[in-house]
Parts: structure tokens; C-alpha cells; sequence
DNA sequence: ACCTCCGGGACCTCCCGTTGGT
DNA sequence: ACCAACGGGAGGTCCCGGAGGT
């Protein structure tokens, strides 16, 4: 019933995406219901019949964003484990560089803008932010039980670590005048962090 | 000459005082130049005499903030580096502590908010958080050249990335249940990226 | 389709009416956007489903003002010129009668309050001024033509003098004291300008 | 008292001129007296010494306006009359050139946006409009009794309806793209108009 | 399911005029 | 006389969500 044949977009789906494009330029806050009903080409009145409220949407979006971050890449056990966390960041990074590093990371912005103020919100940055470090936590595991980086440190405060230095570096970039790469983030985080 | 006998608090002062506040707790967008105005016991009238736009008082209120926290205390030689540093964010955590560590940094919130939309306050962001890394970095210097610390990185890029990670732990706090002090911040820090 | 079957009055004509009386009698800066809801009997809210700004919403004021003068009237050839042009201003001149004369002409009154600060609408009034123009020129050249005028002067230049005359009248109007009918303005004008 | 020694352009003074200027501009409404106070250099505190009311001040700025005319030009019996009358409309037409015939006449201007909104406005914009028509027809007067023009139509009538074209011409100048210098109107009034 | 229209409330901004201290 | 600060009120704009008809 979501999606009779699989091939029209469902306009629900649409919003969603659009809503993405939009949240994640603008914030929560930069963009109104109209103008994303708007971006999605349908009625502002249609929107309400597939969300109950503009934050209920923000949850979808915040999924799809996960999504398409790709996280099963991590588990992906057919590649050595450094050279996974290695290829994740760098997908997740040329993403960011489409757009010249200018809009942050959705989970960070919906951090500082919402997690105050939409309780469901803050929830579900709570889990995606966690599930995102098991993820990486358990990559680090096998990384230490194969000996390719150093045992003493506890891999989930190493993740935490790992993905905050990230959160941070993407808000850095939205303000920053001259944007570069993250290519020294890969250093640090491989040449030093991980031994 | 701004204030008489440095006694009253000069409405303006007690607006930026309040919008703080304000702005820290619920970010740019969450609260109203009413509301703002009310904290402060003034009338919204009142506010606009002193300043132009919302936006401008932002910008008086992250000054206010960056001096808060004593960024001149990085760089009183009368400690060694590596104590400063310990000084610096320990004082600086103190403060979140007080408020259950639910409000992240200012210059984060405001850089996922507001950067894309107020370049003024993108430039502000961007000078502040360039002065705070060079204070971090020109400590480091000094604790490469006591031999303290490694000396292979570039002290700037190493202060970037803690400066960042700082960062992401804090705005990682306003959406995590069990919010716990930053102690495991130093531990990495000092533990394993300062040597 | 904008009017399903032309008895409903379309809360947004009924803003347009409502606003053209307020224009007309306070003019533009006069009443709020607030003060001509009401007196459409719609809430404030509402009226911005119908107009993006009050600025766009005194552009269709005019039109609505322009076609209550019945251009038209001024092209109907199956009257003599010279009775039409009689005609034509007598039956705008009877509008202003009912008021007393004392709200000019919104032509005019819009040039004088809005023409340098909405290039919108100074755009508009422009057009309002030439289309009018071009009617009595072309219907003093029919009079040229039947011989009824005298054929040495330009017809648009005749045109203008006579509608700048009528604006200068109409303005004079709302500043005079003991208000009388217009009949001097046709003494003049037939009297002398046109032979 | 009101000029000490008639060398200081007096507060006062000063505000006027800086007021005339604005209004002419931008219209009574399209400035506040902050904006004034700011032009003429003086807080806006100040401005209240001087003037009870923005009201007030608009009747000084008339009177000033009026005074820039050199009206007493018309009455200038060293001239032939009708000499006087082009001499007079050609050198407040020249006033015009200056800004490129922007700003319309300032008593039109005011008769539009504030007739019906500030009665002591109305009155002294009437008793100015009164002044120049009595001006001008007396001119014709003389004019007549010298043969000069026409004796068959009121001096008087023929005045206002000068002054009305002449105001009219003003207002379209503020709307119309193409500005050209005011030459058809002395065409008009002179080749036709008085005979 | 769609969509036009509605509605109330809030938001930022501004403005005119006053007051109290110098 | 000057002037900084005040203060209440309104201005235009916008936004989230719902109601009613198709």
C-alpha cells in the first residue's frame, strides 16, 4: 500500500526527499511546510494528510539521511577492517564534497538546533548517533583481535572519539572561509589516533 | 563612558546578558526578540534601541560568550602548556557541567543554525574559532618545544582536531540519556593524541 | 474558474474591494494591512494566503480602480468624439462626486505617495497613464479628423496636458475647502484648450 | 534669540532643511524623525526642543518649500507680465532638472499622502495653492488689461487650472520612465492655453 | 486521497513621542 | 538646551496546522 507498484515516487516519499534537501541546506527552522510542499510539487493541504506535523516529518528525513550514508558498509565483512572505516568515511566525505562542505552533517545540525526542543527528535539523533558508534566500535574490535591497531584503548570510547572529531570537523566547515578537504582528518585519525 | 560607575548594569549590557542565556538554551531560533526582552525586564521597544536587528545582538552575544570563558588563560606562561590546556577546557567543562552539559557550545549551535544564513555571524564564527586554534596551537608549540609532547604533527593541525572533537562531544551531549562529564575527552586527548 | 459560478465573491476580491476604498481614502501608508482585512471581514492570517505583500495587493487595487472608470467607454465609437470624451469624464467625475470629492484620483494618489518606493507599482501606474492617454489621444484625433477640433496640435500632447490637468484638479480637490463640481475643468478644457 | 547673530544655521534651522529634503524625497510617511534627527545631525531627543510633533514640523518644511519658489517673483512688476510667468515657471522647472524630476512639487506630494490624514496640513497646503493661483492671476490680470492675452476668460479660473496642469505634469514626471524637460507644458499653456 | 481556503498567533522591525538627568 | 534611554503600540510578514468540499 506505501508503494503500489514500486515505480511512482509516492508523493510521501517525495516530501521526504525534498524535505531532506531542504532541512539540510537550510535547517529545521530555514524552511516552512509551503516550501517544501512546494520543492516536492504538491498542495501544502497534502502534506498534513501524510504527516501529522512538520517535526513527525523531520524523523523520516532524519532516516533517510542515515540511509543514505550507507552504514551497513561498516559491518561489511568482506573487507579488512581499517580499509572499511577507511572507504565509509571517504563515501560519506565525496557526499559532503558535492556540495563544497557547506551543509554540515544532518545529524549535527539537527543536534544543535532541535535536541532541545523536539524530545522525539533528540531520541532518534540519540539512537542514529549510537548505532552509528556500535558500528564503528565493533569495526575497531576486529581491527584490534587482528592486531592492526593498538588493544589498550577501549574501541567504543575510541568510536565516540572517532565520530565527534568528525561531528565537529563538518560544523567547522560551514564556516570556515577556504574549504578543504578532510584529508587531514584521515591523517590524524589514522596516523595518530589509531595508532 | 560606557558605564557611568561601572555599577548599573546598562540595559544593554543585562539584553546581551539575557540573550545568552536565551540563545544558549534554545538556540537562535528558539527564542523571540520578546521573550529575549522580557528576560532582560525591558521592553521590546526598548530593544531596538540598542540593537539594530536580532542578528547584530547575536553577534554582541557571542563575543560575551568567547569571553566567558577566559580564552586569555591559554596563554598565561606563568603555568606550563600542558596544564594550561588542562586548566583551559577543565574550566571550560565546569561550566557546562553546571547546566547538566545540555547546552553544547555556543559556537557549535550557532554554526549549524545560523551560518548559512547570517554571514556576519559565519565570519564572527569563523575568527573565533581561528583564535581559539591558534591559542591551542601556539600552547602546543610550546609544550613541542619542552619536549612534552611529540613533535612530528603540526601543533595547528593538532589543535584543530582537538578543538573539533571538543565540539562534537559537546553537541553529542545535548542528545544523549546518561550525559556524563568529559572525562573521557582528556583521557584520549592526552592519553593518546598528545603523545 | 477563479469564480465558480460568479456569485461567491471570492474572499480575495473581497480584500481588493475592501483595499481600494481604504487606499483611496487613507491612502497606501494610511491602513494597515490589518485595518483592510477587517473591513473584508477576513482574518489578517488569511490575507496572506491570497497576496504575497501588500505592495502586490495595490497593484491589483489599481486594476480594479482602472476598470471602475470604464476605459472602455473612451473607444466605443457609436458616439461622436467630442459627447464621448464629455461623457467619459463626466461619468468618472460622478464617482468622485459621490465622495465629495474628496479622495482624488488613486492614480494620482499612488504616483505622488508610492512611485518611488515600489517600482512595481510605479511601472503599473506608468502603463495606467500611457493606456489612458493613448485613449483620448486616439479619440482626439477622430475629432481632428471629423474636423471638430482644431488640427494643429499634437493629439497625445493635447492628451496629456488635458489628463495632467484633470490629475492637478483632482488633487487640488482633496486640499480645497468648499468643494464644487468640475464644470470649470470642462469650460476650459472644451472651451479653450480644444478650440 | 531664535538666531543669535544669524551666522549659525540654528538647530532649528538646520532640521528643516534636512526635512524638506527627506520629504521631498521620500514622502512624509517614508521617513522617520529618527532619520530626520540623523540628517540633520542631531539626536533625536532634540527634536522634540524644537518641534511638538512630525506634524508640526511638515508645516515648517511647507513654508520652506514655498520660500524656495521665490514666489514674490510673480509680483516682480519690473518684468512684462507674461515674461514673469515663463520666468517664474522656468526657474522652479530648472529647481525640478536638478534631481531629474523625481520628486514631483512638494505641495502635491503632501496634498496626496496627507490632505486627509492631518487637517492643518490641508489648511496650510489651501492657503498655498490659495497664494500662488492669486499670484499668477493677477499676473494674467495685468496681462489682459495690457492686452496681452485673451479677456474673455477669469483670470482667476485660468490660474488654477495652470496651477493644477502644471501639478499634474509634476506627479506624471514621477512615474513616467523617459523624464523629458517640462517644454510641452509652456507650449500648451502659452500657445493655446492664453491664446 | 487530494487540495483550496481558512485562522490565529507569533515574529522581527520600526516609529513617535516622553522622561529624567546633565 | 541637550540627549540617552525608554515605552507602548502597530507595522508587514510568515508559519503551522485544520476544516470542508471534491
Amino acid at each position: 500500500m506505501r508503494q503500489k507498484n514500486s515505480d511512482k515516487p509516492s508523493v510521501r516519499d517525495r516530501i521526504v526527499v525534498a524535505a531532506l534537501d531542504q532541512f539540510h541546506t537550510e535547517g529545521y527552522n530555514g524552511r516552512g511546510v509551503q516550501e517544501i510542499a512546494d520543492a516536492a510539487g504538491v498542495p501544502k493541504g497534502t502534506f498534513y494528510n501524510h504527516f501529522k506535523s512538520k517535526e513527525l516529518l523531520a524523523l523520516d528525513v532524519l532516516q533517510l539521511y542515515i540511509e543514505g550514508n550507507s552504514p551497513e558498509m561498516l559491518l561489511d565483512t568482506s573487507q579488512p577492517p581499517l580499509e572499511r572505516l577507511r572507504a565509509h568515511f571517504g563515501f560519506i566525505s565525496r557526499r559532503y564534497a558535492e556540495c563544497g562542505f557547506s551543509r554540515g552533517c544532518l545529524l549535527g545540525n539537527f543536534s544543535a538546533e532541535m535536541a532541545d526542543v523536539s524530545p522525539a527528535l533528540r531520541e532518534a539523533l540519540d539512537k542514529a548517533f549510537g548505532d552509528w558508534t556500535q558500528g564503528v566500535a565493533s569495526l575497531l574490535r576486529e581491527a584490534q583481535a587482528a592486531g592492526q591497531i593498538d588493544s589498550r584503548h577501549d574501541p567504543e570510547l575510541l568510536a565516540r572519539f572517532l565520530i565527534n572529531s568528525w561531528e565537529g570537523a563538518l560544523l567547522r566547515m560551514k564556516v570556515v572561509k577556504a574549504r578543504q578537504p578532510l584529508d587531514d582528518f584521515y591523517d590524524v585519525c589514522f596516523g595518530v589516533l589509531l595508532k
